[in-house]
DNA sequence: AACATGCGCAACCGCTCGGAT
DNA sequence: CATCCGAGCGGTTGCGCATGT
């Protein structure tokens, strides 16, 4: 055992760990002289070690009714916990009170733990059984090929469709026809069985923790045609015909995040649009390359230039010569770099901008063939859309699901081989919105006061932004850790 | 098998608060 | 009222074991 010392005057301090000697001698002096004057046991002679530090081993460790070392926290104490954390704030030994045989240390430790744990989940999603991730999926549920372990959350896919798309603002799960249940494993469960709907994405605004574990949803949700839940406190779960929402509402958002007279917390697509846009992805891909893979094209014609919506650091460019660094104006180290995008059988045919988005924001892509828009002067609103929730009903299209040369536009395209219109892409930081006209334009109410965020823009007031001038500045070395897009068609990973 | 990395937890550090003098 | 000092709190560090490569 190392042992640390600290010379004070003629006397050496003891640190680091108890001995189970010193441990005995602390355990007497308690006995004998009550858990104060702790300064005492080092005058005393008892022990070399400051009363700071025998205070803290008799706190942490050494008073009874102490749960004893290791011993994890219930599910009930979780609860408790992140229920008091989100009230208090990080004021641990008050957490801790109201935890019998639980110091402020545990709960800190568990936090920070726990929090670690939700970040890894996010930012290190394993897909499902099938992947060339599964041999690092260890979980118990690793036995079940049906359970995606996505670090802290697993999921329940059947049909091996489940994905993990979000992140930052929290996860968001993508469900196929099929697909059962959701569930979170940790304090709460949100259980949503899916018997007769198409896809369902689960998608939260706030962290995870702030969300997933602190609403409970109704179970098992009915199988039948429609059915509402509302969720304890901001969750609700609708299910309608074919597809099921799963949505926090605005106020939980806006406590977070305000003022915000908006907000997307999920994403409904139908099956066909999940499920050919995702691929296998790589191992520790970073998380917002998980998001982009669902995004990015499978397989490119050549001239058929469509790269990746770019939000910023760390995304996947699957063609890097497919960018090319514009110079810019600026004296500073920005680069600004366009992408293009073109689909022969889209009326999309002329190159539109898509980089945008300023890093550290979340990505997120909202669909709505019925036209279904956040501004009030482009709205046809959806009769599900009274909130926050961008719909998309759009039938499954055969034909694109055949057709190998899918882009990632390829969501965008109606059965007629159309755009669909009005898709938004939104971000708290830069959101935009595709207009039936094909204009990129800002969502107002969601503006960020940034004015450089919206480089291009002759002024943030502008009502709209050409395509071309949605262009991103990132910094010179945004592009060094990004991973070029060098797997086979094979290797792409297409639900069935 | 050896090494690297991840992870949880015990302990420390710096600071504030409040009672005693 | 000012100062000292012990107690307590929250943030951080680093050790040791587990797991991955």
């Amino acid at each position: 055992m190392s042992l640390k010392s600290i010379q004070n005057g003629d006397e050496v301090l003891r640190k680091g760990p108890w001995m189970p000697e010193e441990d005995e001698i602390l355990v007497e002096y308690v006995r004998q002289f009550g858990a104060r004057d702790w300064s005492s046991i080092r005058t005393k002679g008892l022990l070399p070690r400051t009363g700071k530090s025998c205070r803290l081993r008799w706190v942490n460790k050494l008073k009874p009714d102490l749960k004893r070392s290791g011993c994890k926290f219930s599910p009930e104490e979780e609860k408790l916990v992140v229920e008091m954390q989100a009230k208090l704030g990080n004021k641990w030994a008050k957490i801790a009170s109201c935890l019998p045989g639980r110091t402020d240390n545990d709960v800190k430790n568990f936090w920070s733990t726990r929090q670690k744990r939700i970040l890894r989940a996010l930012q290190r999603p394993k897909m499902p059984s099938g992947s060339t991730d599964a041999s690092a999926d260890t979980s118990d549920l690793s036995k079940d090929p049906s359970m995606t372990d996505f670090g802290g959350f697993q999921v329940h896919s059947p049909s091996g469709a489940a994905s993990l798309i979000g992140s930052g603002m929290g996860p968001h799960f993508i469900f196929a026809e099929g697909d059962s249940e959701f569930r979170e494993h940790g304090t709460d469960t949100i259980r949503c069985h899916m018997r007769s709907h198409n896809v369902h994405t689960f998608g939260s605004l706030d962290s995870a923790d702030d969300v997933l574990s602190s609403h409970k949803l109704q179970e098992p949700l009915p199988a039948g045609e429609q059915c509402t839940y509302a969720g304890e406190k901001d969750l609700a779960c609708t299910a309608m015909g074919k597809e099921m929402q799963l949505e926090t509402k605005p106020s939980a958002y806006q406590q977070l995040h305000q003022p915000l007279s908006v907000a997307l917390p999920c994403v409904t697509m139908a099956s066909r649009t999940t499920r050919s846009i995702k691929r296998r992805p790589r191992s520790r891909r970073d998380a917002r390359s998980t998001i982009l893979s669902c995004f990015e094209q499978p397989v490119v014609d050549p001239g058929d230039a469509c790269n990746v919506v770019d939000h910023g650091a760390n995304a996947l460019i699957p063609d890097m010569d497919r960018i090319s660094p514009n110079n810019n104006n600026n004296n500073n180290n920005n680069v600004n770099f366009s992408t293009s995008c073109t689909h022969p059988s889209s009326r999309m045919s002329n190159s539109h901008n898509v980089g945008m988005i300023p890093s550290s924001a979340t990505f997120g892509v909202a669909l709505s063939d019925s036209a279904t828009s956040l501004q009030n002067h482009h709205h046809h609103h959806n009769n599900n859309n009274n909130n926050n929730i961008i719909n998309n009903n759009n039938t499954t299209n055969t034909n694109a699901n055949n057709n190998a040369n899918n882009n990632y536009l390829e969501f965008l395209l109606q059965s007629d081989g159309s755009l669909m219109q009005n898709v938004q892409i939104f971000s708290p930081e830069f959101p935009l919105f595709l207009s039936s006209s094909h204009q990129w334009e800002k969502l107002p109410m969601l503006y960020s006061e940034d004015a450089s965020l919206y480089a291009g823009c002759n002024s943030k007031d502008t009502d709209s932004c050409s395509p071309d001038s949605v262009i991103t500045n990132f910094t010179a070395d945004v592009f060094d850790s990004l991973e070029p897009l060098n797997s086979a068609p094979s290797e792409w990973w297409v639900a069935q």
